[in-house]
DNA sequence: GTATGTACGTAGCTTACGTCA
DNA sequence: CGTGACGTAAGCTACGTACAT
């Protein structure tokens, strides 16, 4: 797994060594290491969507770039099969709390509708036209925890304002996950399809995945902790020993008299190893003979090619007298 | 062209609840 | 069975942006 920091300017996008920001979509990553340019991305749905749509309030927002299809659900046109959610609506048996009841469900749809206009709930709509029973499941299937929604269920129908924490099945998370693989955030239309799909108010999918962001954001914060602490430990090893290398020059500098007569002691880098080299006194100690040119023992000359005459850095430590 | 108000979406923080060891 | 740690759904607030006036 590479890693890249992104601590830099928020508002540009994750740059992962110059690759275009993308959410990752392997199956083994359990969470996006990308973080996307949401504003951006949302305004050119919006743009695919003001067109499609021929001419609302959206259009404004219509921006120069060409619109950006995206398929929201990896089969938004088809049924999803799952074995254990295949069992026909109402078998009087493990209603989903997380599935609206129908009353509620109506009311629901009509204030998004009156919201958001009426482009998903047609009766012609294929997303209006598809449930997944998310909220039915058969025995096997069924249990503690399902039993345990069902009680909050029976809450949520006697008293709809009381805070409720929902805990969303399995099947619903892991749709929600692959929906969120393919962009991060939702538009208005989006978040009500989904919201239809998996029987969730769409305020629970607008959280869902306001958390979701959050929680990746929060690993992705992690992952860029560790690569800070890993840089830290190096450039400390690396000055220590610079700040030994130094140490070793000047002693040798105040030892040595043939220094004094010789001009600036040159130190140099060499280009493979970025190991500190001199052309004076360090290489005369070294091999008691004044070099032409030498990496102080730190390089192979066989592996390291020679650099170009201007590639040094050069360093004047004996310029000052004391 | 600029200033102001409004609507909307998001991030960040927090709370409350569910799960598990 | 009680408890604390942890994960997560949901509430709240501040802020930024787009748009209308």
């Amino acid at each position: 797994m590479e890693l890249a920091l992104s601590l830099g300017d928020p508002s540009k996008p994750f740059s992962l060594l110059g690759n275009t920001p993308k959410l990752s979509r392997s199956k083994d990553l359990g969470f996006c290491m990308g973080i996307g340019d949401g504003f951006k991305s949302q305004h050119k749905i919006d743009a695919f969507e003001a067109q499609s749509k021929g001419g609302d309030s959206d259009e404004k927002r219509v921006h120069s770039d060409p619109p950006l299809h995206l398929h929201l659900l990896p089969s938004s046109q088809t049924q999803l099969r799952i074995p254990c959610l295949t069992l026909k609506y109402g078998d009087g048996r493990g209603l989903d709390v997380n599935q609206l009841p129908p009353a509620v469900a109506a009311a629901e749809e009509d204030d998004e509708e009156s919201e958001e206009g009426a482009a998903i709930s047609s009766p012609n709509s294929t997303v209006s036209s598809f449930r997944m029973d998310f909220g039915i499941r058969n025995g096997k299937n069924k249990g503690k925890r399902d039993l345990e929604v069902e009680r909050v269920s029976d809450d949520d129908d006697e008293n709809g304002s009381t805070r409720k924490k929902l805990r969303l099945s399995k099947e619903q998370s892991a749709f929600l996950e692959e929906s969120f693989k393919e962009h991060n955030t939702l538009n208005p239309k989006q978040k009500l399809a989904l919201a239809k799909q998996l029987n969730l108010r769409p305020r629970q999918v607008e959280v869902w995945f306001q958390n979701r962001r959050a929680r990746t954001k929060l690993k992705q914060t992690e992952v860029d902790c560790e690569y800070l602490k890993r840089s830290c430990e190096t450039l400390r090893e690396e000055n220590k020993r610079l700040q030994k290398e130094l140490q070793d020059l000047r002693v040798l500098k105040t030892c040595q008299p043939f220094c004094m007569q010789s001009p600036a002691t040159t130190l140099t880098m060499c280009p493979s190893c970025e190991r500190l080299a001199t052309k004076g006194s360090a290489a005369i100690a070294a091999t008691g003979y004044p070099p032409f040119f030498s990496f102080a023992n730190t390089c192979d000359p066989k592996t390291s090619p020679s650099p170009p005459s201007n590639f040094f850095k050069s360093l004047d430590v004996t310029s000052e007298k004391t």
